[in-house]
DNA sequence: ACAAGGTAGTTGCCTATGCAACCGACAACA
DNA sequence: TGTTGTCGGTTGCATAGGCAACTACCTTGT
C-alpha cells in the first residue's frame, strides 16, 4: 500500500518504528492499569524478582541511566510501593526494596507482562521467537563494535 | 555476565534497548556529519527520492507525526537545503523540493545509510536480514491487531 | 452563495530523557 | 592522618517529542 521508498527499506528505520509502536503500547497499558511508566515498570520487575538492590545495580541490570533509575525509585518510594534502607557498607548508597504494596502490585504487573508478550508475539512459532532474540542480541554485539571502529577514517567529504 | 532478572528475557525490553542502541548509534553520526537530526535525515532521504512532496504526503511515508515533520521541514528551509512552492491544487499546503545543495547532502547522505545499515548488520547472512525484516513487519502487524482488541476484558485488579 | 464540517499546517505547552555539574562518602596512598 | 582520586546518588538544565488547540483553506450539501 504505502509506495516504496529507500526509507521503508532501510533496517535500523523498521527497527526503529516497529520498537515505538511495541513501546508506546506497552506504555500505554501499563499507564492505563497502574499508573506506572516504563522506567517505574523496569525498576519494579526487578526489585520484584531480586529484592534489596542498590541503584547501582538497579542501573547495571535496567541498563537504564542512573537518573532515570533514580527518579523511578524516588516515584516508587512516595507512592509507597518501595522503600529505602540506609546500606551498611556503603554509607552512600541504599537497599531497595518493594513494600507489601509493591510486592502486591509486582505480582499483577507480571502477569501482565507475560500476557502482553504472549499477546505481541502470538502466531510466532518458539522457533522464531529464539531467532529474533538472537538477531538483536547480534545486532546489539555490532552496535558495540561499531562504536569502537567509530568510523573516523572516510568522513564523506564533510568536515 | 548479567544476572538473569526476568526483564532481561523480555522480548519487548530487548527490542527497546536494540533499537535505543541502533538508533543512537545513527543519530550520532548523522548529527556529527551533517548536523541532521534524526527527524531531519528521515525527509531529506523522503524528499531526495521521491521530490515535490507536501507535508502530509511526507507523514504518511516516514509515519512520524506531522509536527515532527513540520520542523525538519523548517530546519531544512532554513539551511536551505530545501524549498517550499505553492501548490496550486491546495492553498493550504506547499510542495517541498530539495535545492541544489540538498541534493548534494543527500548524494553523500544515502551512502553513508548504505554503510551503516552494512556495518551493523555485517555478518548477516541475506537470509537473516530478510527473516529480521520480516519479523520485524510481523510484530508490528500484531501490535495493529493489539491495539484493536484492546484487552478491556480482564483489568488484572486495578480500577 | 453560504453554512457546516473536515483537513494541512502551525504554534504553544507539557512531559520524557539525557548530560553535566555537584555533593557526600569511600579508597589509596604518602 | 591528611590528601587525592573515584564513585553512588542527586539536582538543574537543555533538548526531543507528542498532543491539543488554533488558523487558513477546502469540500459538501443546501
Amino acid at each position: 500500500m504505502q509506495p516504496t521508498t529507500p526509507l521503508a527499506k532501510f533496517l535500523p528505520y523498521q527497527l526503529s518504528i516497529t520498537s515505538n509502536a511495541v513501546s508506546g503500547r506497552i506504555a500505554q497499558e501499563y499507564r492505563s492499569r497502574f499508573g506506572l511508566s516504563v522506567p517505574e515498570w523496569r525498576v519494579m520487575a526487578v526489585l520484584g524478582d531480586s529484592g534489596s538492590l542498590t541503584q547501582r545495580e538497579l542501573t547495571r541490570r535496567t541498563l537504564m541511566d542512573k537518573v532515570a533509575v533514580n527518579r523511578a525509585c524516588k516515584v516508587l518510594e512516595e507512592r509507597g510501593l518501595a522503600v529505602r534502607t540506609p546500606n551498611a557498607q556503603d554509607g552512600r548508597s541504599h537497599h531497595l526494596d518493594l513494600t507489601p504494596a509493591g510486592v502486591a502490585m509486582h505480582g499483577q504487573i507480571m502477569p501482565l507482562a507475560v500476557e502482553m508478550e504472549r499477546a505481541l508475539f502470538d502466531g510466532f512459532t518458539a522457533e522464531e521467537m529464539d531467532q529474533f532474540r538472537s538477531l538483536l542480541e547480534k545486532v546489539r554485539g555490532q552496535v558495540r563494535d561499531f562504536d569502537d571502529d567509530a568510523i573516523e577514517s572516510d568522513n564523506y567529504g564533510v568536515s
